[in-house]
DNA sequence: AACTTTCCCAACCGCCCTGGT
DNA sequence: AACCAGGGCGGTTGGGAAAGT
């Protein structure tokens, strides 16, 4: 038995949105705000089913939406979060204050893929498009004015919701020590979720020594003495509106240790990198951390 | 000018996740 | 634990616009 439908079909207008409708739908959110998409439509007497409503808020009505073309810069920022969240469009969408996922998500399919094989990369792997090696890589691009990392989980983007949790954790993690924390809470995140170091170590960490244990604590230690903020608030921030938080201007930030093991860290889209004279690859914690969640996930398949 | 093909994106569909009961 | 409703997400599609012949 399948599941009840969201809308009576027969009753609700479909296609294009007329500027009645639109007009109607923004009055109704300005009065009463968002929420409670089912019942929305009877409220404000549209023949639209609930979902098509917030759609249509979302992705085009929405008063913080950004007009217009993709920058270059956006472009860039776009790929490298693919390369490191995969199609998790909503994830990336929250990194680019004024875009939609549906937005991103339709950029992606039409203008970067070609962008991205013309440049002779693979857009679903970021590997070059005549390679053919399996294992984990870190590969450097070089553009006009900026040093693109792609990192590669065993071919595929990150899949398991613990690999994007620890993702979203170490991207906020950065974000959050290289930002002034109130100025990334004011986001206004339409969804947060708070966790820890501590969890994301005890959940994932690899560390197969005491010796290797003690490190880490002395490095999380050494952290808090340097007064860091060791909760992680993930905000998905749906409605960014603020400049001075761009995406653009955080990928900006200078070279840092790795917030979880002390190692190398560039930019807050890596994950942990370890610097090696011109070749860059995951240190080592982090590496061990990867591979444990890759056998995780085959584990439990 | 007329027709065909390609491109683009708004909108839809169906599944998943979460919270409440 | 099981069920349900609501909201959210990613993949796909339909149709208008633009480009090509």
């Amino acid at each position: 038995m399948g599941r009840s439908p969201c809308c009576e079909k027969e009753h609700t207008n479909k296609g294009a949105w007329t500027k009645e409708e639109d007009q109607r739908l923004m009055d109704y959110i300005r009065v009463h705000g968002e929420g409670c998409w089912r019942s929305l439509p009877k409220a404000a007497g549209l023949l639209r089913c609930g979902k098509s409503c917030r759609l249509r808020w979302i992705n085009y009505l929405r008063p913080d939406l950004k007009r217009g073309n993709f920058t270059d810069e956006e472009d860039e920022i776009i790929i490298k979060l693919h390369s490191l969240l995969g199609n998790k469009w909503s994830l990336i969408a929250g990194r680019l204050p004024g875009r939609t996922d549906n937005e991103i998500k339709n950029y992606w399919n039409t203008h970067i893929k070609r962008k991205l094989i013309s440049r002779g990369i693979d857009p679903h792997t970021h590997r070059p498009l005549n390679e053919r090696t399996t294992t984990a890589t870190i590969k450097t691009t070089t553009s006009a004015t900026t040093k693109a990392t792609q990192l590669d989980f065993k071919n595929t983007p990150p899949q398991s919701l613990a690999e994007i949790s620890l993702l979203k954790s170490q991207l906020d993690f950065k974000y959050n020590n290289n930002f002034h924390s109130s100025q990334y809470s004011s986001f206004n995140p339409k969804k947060t979720e708070t966790t820890s170091v501590e969890e994301n170590n005890c959940t994932s960490s690899s560390m197969t020594t005491d010796e290797e244990q003690q490190q880490q604590q002395q490095k999380r230690e050494s952290h808090q003495d340097q007064d860091v903020n060791l909760d992680l608030t993930i905000g998905l921030a749906l409605t960014q509106t603020s400049s001075a938080n761009s995406a653009e201007s955080r990928l900006q930030q200078p070279v840092s240790s790795c917030q979880l093991f002390g190692s190398v860290l560039t930019r807050p889209v890596c994950l942990c990198w370890q610097l090696d004279g011109e070749r860059r690859e995951l240190c080592r914690n982090c590496q061990n951390q990867n591979q444990n969640q890759s056998s995780k996930s085959n584990h439990s398949k």
